[in-house]
DNA sequence: ACGGCTACATACCGTCGGTACGTACTCAGA
DNA sequence: TCTGAGTACGTACCGACGGTATGTAGCCGT
């Protein structure tokens, strides 16, 4: 075996001159972070980004091949971050519906946050597309909605496809999405989101109560 | 009373000067709603629209105060025109259940048109921002969409303050534009919106279990 | 020790949104 | 009918911004 093969299956204690670049790479992303959550995509400029991070352009150039590149890795770092606090708020929870309401507590702390909703919510999908917005979401925030509403659904025992899932899945996380913003733009957050807590507990006891009745699940109408 | 206050109480033929004026107005609205919903905001150039509509830079400064404004125009348009067609479709419906679905229905029809799409759900938020965004989509779209949850909550009789029928109404909003961008971009549209129709059906099947149960309603909790 | 390559810095360019100013044409009033 | 004023544009230009081309200092393996 080579050395240079070595080099890459054992973790190396990166090199300083590596240290230095990882450094100012981070300085870009969180000088990103901050002035596109303060003055949006289009407001925020290079100039004024690589000022803040005390580096010139031709930095900025060397670790991001343009100003959407290093909006996609601040999209990242944020969605990262969140994804990470809402799966901590699902530990400990075994019941599905315990799981729901606990990640459903946890998404409105987090859309609350404004780099999230900022960055993940209202320019994300315009900046990146749809496609690569969506893309990143299921890696990340989604993917505990789709968990736990697949996991509601089965304390249902109905029995779904996953399409069907996924249909129920996408609808949660819209009406999440939508409803953490009116929390988060509303005079009283606090309540506003007890608000949301009722209404989605409320839709859940629904499911609950087309269980208990023996109701045969949503059926795809044919045409 | 003068002839100039004569003027402004009866409607008046617009002078042929006024006509003129109003048809390139249209024509810039036109390709700005052809080259934003192709292009998306940024990519569409002023130089481009004024050259679609066969006019210069002045004329479209002398219509609009700005390139936001003309997409502003061109929002109106496009969600007033989204909010006609749904409208309509809720004629000859009185039980609130059946409206619900027929407003469903047409609004997923809508969702799949790439000016909504693009203009009003991809950059309009984006664009415009959150408060002005609200601001237009409450004239139109969303006031379709609160009346239809208010109409089912009150046939579920259950007595619930205004705030917290907002709330509802912003969760199936929400949950209703992130199934049409689902089923807009599904491979096979038709199938996802028969899939999205289920689910919503599905959950207001559960309204009614409850309501039929005697459920108290949504309730918030305290602090 | 040294050649090469990484990690930047500097200078410059094209495009785009916006503005200042000029002008032809319309239309109400004398 | 004539006129003056205002509307509805057109033209020329500017500054800012994203992006590029090129130069270079210093680390790093050999």
């Amino acid at each position: 075996m080579t050395k240079a093969s070595v080099s890459k299956l054992v973790p190396r204690v990166p090199s300083r001159r590596q240290q230095y670049s990882q450094a100012t790479r981070r300085a870009l992303i969180e000088m990103g972070e901050e002035l596109f959550t303060e003055h949006g995509y289009a407001a925020a400029s290079l100039d004024q980004i690589v000022a803040g991070a005390e580096v010139t352009k031709g930095a900025l150039y060397h670790h991001f091949s343009g100003k959407q590149a290093l909006f996609e890795a601040v999209f990242e770092k944020v969605e990262g971050e969140a994804s990470r606090t809402i799966q901590d708020s699902l530990k400990g929870h075994q019941d599905p519906w315990d799981k729901a309401i606990a990640g459903l507590r946890q998404f409105l702390v987090v859309v609350q946050q404004p780099a999230y909703r900022r960055i993940v919510i209202l320019e994300g999908p315009a900046v990146l597309g749809y496609a690569r917005f969506r893309e990143q979401e299921e890696r990340s925030a989604y993917t505990h909605v789709y968990d736990i509403v697949d996991s509601v659904l089965e304390a249902g025992a109905w029995e779904l496809d996953e399409p069907m899932v996924e249909t129920f899945a996408r609808i949660f996380f819209g009406a999440m999405s939508s409803a953490g913003e009116a929390v988060s733009t509303a005079d009283d957050p606090e309540t506003a989101a007890a608000r949301v807590e009722a209404a989605i507990t409320f839709i859940l006891a629904g499911f609950q109560a087309l269980a208990e009745q023996g109701d045969g699940g949503p059926a795809v109408a044919d045409e």
